[in-house]
DNA sequence: CATGTTTGTAAGTGTGCACTCACAAACAAG
DNA sequence: CTTGTTTGTGAGTGCACACTTACAAACATG
């Protein structure tokens, strides 16, 4: 026994996000995820309830890494005000998903909604995400809709590449998005 | 000769935004675009150069009828000033994708942007409809960020389906979006 | 009618991949 | 040391699917 299940799964999961995030759900083989976690196809087999099931918990495991992050840029706000602390959010969250894996696997995770146990997973994450900002900012419906509205925008940019195309129209729609 | 090629090509291309939309590109085999347009697998492969051409050309005749929606939308604005053009472009948007394929189709897109002839079409697309929001409206940088913005956010609601979800977090993601 | 071109398909072919199984080595407990 | 449990793998199996090829029928042109 070199470890234990349980530190296998984590392991696993962190090569899981990555790995699907380039590439999506279909187009991942299961040996993909295997050989970046370092250990055969037939044990991540044991560890998760097949692909699908891997791939939801990897989902889990994303979206807990985003909460913890803006949980813990709203410790890091300058005042107290909601405008204040959904900046500080919007601040860690830009930071956090600088390495794209986060942002990439959001965007697989939504193209496979048609499957329930994904749609679940999706709704789960985002409910604990939403919950908190509203709830630690104290802001207002409104305001919460134009956070998620701009991190949807980051989506876009991001799989379009927009921040490396110079035209106008690119530009306005990058414009002041904090560095993607 | 039952049809002309080409009249073909525009038949299998209405079919393909459709399957694809659901299931995305690597999900869906090309036994199923060629049914949905009821006609053999092999001669979908003679009508497009493999599984790509298909959708790259399918995200092509989204984009267009997207751009045509919103041109005409902008004709029934009910003054010329951005505000209002803007808010006729939102509402012939809203309207078109009321039937979700091509809404699902272009965040299918957007997961397959790993593929760059897929990162191109998605970045030629937005290229148009951006070009012409900005000039149609004379908007300024902003409003054509805040109208992509939330046109992103649309996605994100129709695909976790948050339409259907009563509780206070959904509501306030939804709250006064067009009718997804 | 003969010849050529375009539209259309049935029947493969090869490959990649999800998932399984039989088996082995490391460790624990008595 | 023996027996049992957990960690781990190599070597399959079967199927789905992208793409090809050989062939046929519809139409055009002389």
């Amino acid at each position: 026994m070199r470890s234990t299940a349980e530190a296998r799964r984590v392991t696993v999961l962190n090569a899981a996000v990555s790995v699907f995030a380039r590439a999506g759900f279909h187009a991942t083989p299961v040996t993909a995820v295997a050989a970046a976690a370092g250990i055969s196809e037939a044990y991540v087999f044991r560890l998760f309830s097949g692909k699908l099931g891997l791939f939801v918990a990897a989902a889990g495991a994303c979206f807990d890494r985003i909460a913890d992050a803006i949980e813990a840029g709203a410790e890091r706000a300058g005042g107290d005000s909601p405008e204040e602390i959904l900046d500080a959010m919007g601040g860690a969250y830009a930071e956090l998903i600088a390495d794209r894996d986060l942002l990439l696997f959001q965007v697989q995770a939504q193209a496979v909604t048609d499957i329930p146990e994904v749609a679940e997973a999706v709704r789960a994450g985002y409910r604990r995400v939403a919950t908190f900002v509203q709830s630690r900012a104290r802001a207002s419906d409104a305001q919460v809709q134009q956070f998620f509205a701009y991190g949807q925008l980051c989506h876009l940019i991001v799989t379009a590449g927009l921040e490396q195309v110079p035209e106008p129209w690119a530009r306005a729609l990058t414009a002041g998005i904090r560095h993607p």
